[in-house]
RNA sequence: GCCCUCAUCGUCUAGUGGCUAGGACACCGCUCUUUCAAGGCGGUAACGGGGGUUCAAUUCCCCCUGAGGGCGCCA
């Protein structure tokens, strides 16, 4: 009755070790689109722990990947908000406190092993077939054994005493209650020997410290799930609800990975992917509606979002099918925006100048209302439409042989180039009105009309309509075209 | 080695104790067309194996197999 209602509170916390890839965004994604359905928090949390491998310039870059995607969030690193801060580095005394409070409570103790005993203990116990976790052998030092180890000037890590007994067990909203022998789990470091937090430990403190009451993330953290609800019932925190999501394969089955190819995110902005067609695909690895349906307006998706329908078994990445989600969301982009879009592609590949007048800006909407089907991906487009925009394009080789170079082509071309010249309106109506009665008089098949002029014009075998090509170029650059072409054909292919 | 998870077309998936097992990508035809796309129409293609339970299992249970993940002073 008087319940009050919980706010849910969800976070994605990566590490800045490396660019944000397919994975990361997925994990991301769900969170977020969990968030803004039940329209409750999404939490950033940089988890930068590691200070060998963590960078600055990986936060930047993370924040500029989520931020392409639409992924917006209400607190974090850069908006700030009210459980900061966002970064763990910044968090040091809060772990620090935690654990020595375990310690008090004679819930973790100090270890004075070093990474090599450590190495060595565990090779020797993989040879014995046993499992491979710590034995637990500074658990119970007298105070006279820790000042000894203390003179030799090891630096101790504090680790969590681990029950011997019982079963730990996490009901998970996506594949129900899985469980663990704490005896397998062994003693595990909270604090490392430089005094940083582990993961496990700090993602514990945070999370609770900063209200998450929902943790959906990737399968590959089911078996750390135990460790951490020892964790927040040895400090008497609420678990959170977990939801562990299907992993994301590369074509071989295996975890995706660079081997993979492409599988950061920036490298498919790069290219020419559409954030939405991105967020869309990854929508649907792990996710379904009822009917299975494929496209999704960005409410929409919001709106139809639930973790009841996330699957259970891992999906395999396939960019062909991305490839062609993009194709669709860049079909229904009004060309006007895709011009936006297309700008920079154009002016590194030396196609148009840093900045453009109202005409060439209308001359590229035109061509790309030409070439919009054709787009899979917005890189392609220089390809595909260079030869609107160089005079001095040049000849697809097959073009010329099947093509331009029979017989009658200088003479067919010549006689349009007559034809166009003497065209009061020139149009593609017009032009294509022209060229199919030049070919019923020559009675040559418009294919034999057409084709030499769609390479004389562009060089190439296949494209837009000819007639709506020619009218961008316009009457001009046609007849210039043609001549260019005559005069190749007289001097270089006689 | 030990622990955990998963299993429907090549891929993403829907689905049910009885169905012609549905959709999407890819692929292959046909169609439209000057070409290439896009579009339209059609097609090939799946319940991993073995035991049960049941009148009936792709669906429920067990085993096997296969695949993935974990077993760090990485996250």
């Amino acid at each position: 009755m008087n319940e009050i209602k919980e706010w849910i509170r969800v976070r994605f916390a990566p590490s800045p070790t490396g660019q944000l890839h397919i994975g990361g965004a997925r994990t991301a994604l769900f969170n977020w689109l969990f968030a803004r359905h039940h329209r409750g928090k999404f939490i950033l949390r940089i988890e930068d722990t590691d200070v060998e491998r963590s960078s600055e310039h990986f936060v930047r870059s993370l924040i500029k990947d989520l931020r392409w995607l639409g992924l917006d969030w209400d607190e974090g690193p850069d908006v700030g908000g009210d459980y900061g801060p966002y970064f763990q580095s910044q968090r040091g005394d809060i772990y620090k406190y935690y654990a020595l409070k375990l310690l008090k409570e004679g819930k973790a103790y100090f270890c004075y092993c070093t990474p090599e005993e450590l190495e060595e203990e565990k090779r020797r116990m993989q040879r014995e077939g046993k499992p491979p976790k710590y034995s637990g052998r500074c658990r119970n030092l007298t105070p006279r054994q820790r000042r000894m180890f203390e003179s030799e000037g090891r630096e101790p890590t504090i680790r969590f005493k681990v029950p011997e007994k019982g079963i730990t067990s996490v009901k998970d909203l996506i594949r129900g209650e899985v469980c663990f022998e704490n005896r397998l789990l062994g003693d595990f470091i909270l604090l490392k020997s430089n005094g940083m937090p582990t993961f496990n430990f700090a993602n514990v403190i945070d999370d609770s410290l900063m209200g998450i009451n929902y943790v959906i993330r990737g399968d590959d953290h089911l078996s750390n799930t135990p460790r951490q609800i020892l964790l927040y019932q040895a400090l008497n925190f609420k678990v959170p609800k977990y939801a562990h999501l299907p992993m994301i394969l590369g074509s071989d089955g295996t975890k995706l990975s660079k081997r993979h190819g492409a599988t950061s995110i920036s490298y498919y902005r790069e290219k020419g992917y559409l954030p939405w067609a991105l967020v869309n695909y990854l929508a649907l690895l792990g996710w379904s509606t009822p009917d299975s349906q494929q496209l999704f307006e960005r409410e929409e998706l919001i709106q139809k979002f639930s973790l009841e329908r996330v699957g259970k078994s891992s999906a395999i990445f396939d960019p062909k099918k991305l490839e062609w989600m993009n194709g669709e969301y860049i079909r229904r982009s009004k060309p006007e925006r895709l011009v936006e879009l297309l700008l920079p592609y154009l002016e590194r590949a030396g196609l148009i100048g840093r900045r453009i007048d109202p005409s060439t800006r209308e001359k590229i909407t035109r061509v790309v209302e030409l070439e919009q089907d054709r787009l899979k991906v917005l890189s392609e487009f220089v390809d595909l439409a260079d030869f609107f925009f160089k005079r001095n394009f040049t000849y697809d080789s097959q073009a010329v042989t099947k093509i331009l170079k029979r017989q009658y082509v200088p003479s067919l071309l010549g006689e349009m180039r007559k034809r166009i010249e003497r065209m009061s309106s020139f149009d593609a109506e017009s032009l294509e009105k022209m060229a199919r009665s030049l070919s019923e008089e020559l009675s040559l098949s418009t294919s034999k009309v057409f084709h030499p002029l769609r390479v004389a014009l562009t060089g190439k075998m296949k494209g837009p309509g000819l007639f709506e090509l020619a009218e961008v170029l316009g009457k001009e650059e046609t007849l210039r075209r043609i001549d260019r072409t005559l005069k190749k054909l007289k001097t270089e292919y006689v």
